[in-house]
DNA sequence: CCACGGTGTTCGTCAAGGCGAACGCTCGTA
DNA sequence: TACGAGCGTTCGCCTTGACGAACACCGTGG
């Protein structure tokens, strides 16, 4: 679902980790095996680059293929307990915190849980391709897809595939949880 | 860092994403607004794809752009408290027990903490990009960037970047966190 | 039976990407 | 000052991706 002119973003992206590793434009054009003169162009996001060029610039540069074409991220954030938005509370035994998504289209959420023994919180299947990790911190929860869940108490960690039907229901008093979304 | 032939992850990406979002070749092409003898070519290995050409295809398919051109990804996965490879854990009073990586190179690591009072655990710059996450689940510590670290408690948040010095020291005793690693 | 709308393939043409050479440029240095 | 080594840019040439038409291949139903 991404959005906005990707060349343009591949010139900034490519600019700046050619920066920050320290390489002149000659220098990584010759170690992605490529002509200096097509960097070039890339950087002033002139021309439209196949995928085997931008492939040899991210393994020149060592990073991740997605870097180069998707646009970066913040910095540095605190958030109290209690303090965060409280999403999905529509029932009192089961609130989930944001804590942290990355704008404009999250990539991953990161949720605190806090939950009470009562009716399961059962979650719809969310977007194909999002992964759900919950670490327990304290009490005691069945936590994972709806047709097979499992019993976790502290320091238990549990993934699975969020785009099934999955459910967190708490079994002790005062359950609370990590949870990370991440969308693949 | 990423690895492996691009044009062949491609093809099967091509092919699973729109299998998945049942379409047609011919109505993906119209969609994506590129030729269908192009997007033929591209799900039998053939050719290689310009960054818009493919840019085009993420978003008539509507998934991100990293998921056509990186592999996919297991499914499931539980780990019992005390179960994990521990890492870090060169100090009685400092054990980080990892939950979760991303094979083949990490785009972001889950790490349960386990700290008693002692001696600050400082870490090292990491590679750059990365930013940390940590929510306390129990017991009280100073966490962040060494030069301004921040106190927390159960249910706190924080995150910094992990390219720079940072330090998790435990206040109380039986502590623990639950903390993510993301390579942006 | 063949015409039809649909699939995915292959073929020839044309524009565009990638390449290397040549260029202008700024530093250090003899 | 002149020279050289490095930088990043610009310029033809050639390869190659992208296109559209034509193709073969089913099911359908007239």
């Amino acid at each position: 679902m991404p959005h906005g002119a990707p060349l343009d973003v591949i010139a900034h992206s490519l600019r700046r980790e050619r920066d920050r590793a320290r390489l002149s434009l000659s220098e990584l054009a010759k170690r992605a095996g490529i002509a200096k003169s097509t960097l070039s162009q890339l950087e002033s996001a002139t021309g439209n680059p196949s995928v085997e060029t931008l492939w040899a610039l991210s393994v020149a540069l060592d990073v991740p293929f997605s870097r180069l074409v998707e646009p970066p991220k913040p910095r540095v954030q605190v958030i109290r307990a209690g303090e965060g938005p409280a999403v999905y509370s529509e029932r009192a035994d089961y609130v989930a915190t944001l804590l942290a998504s990355c704008p404009p289209n999250a990539r991953r959420d990161i949720y605190l849980i806090t939950a009470e023994p009562g009716n399961a919180r059962e979650s719809e299947p969310h977007m194909p391709g999002v992964v759900e990790h919950v670490v327990i911190s304290s009490g005691r929860a069945l936590v994972g897809p709806t047709d097979e869940p499992v019993e976790l108490g502290p320091g238990d960690y549990i993934a699975y595939p969020g785009d099934t039907a999955h459910v967190f229901q708490a079994l002790a008093p005062n359950t609370s949880a990590c949870l990370v979304s991440e969308h693949v």
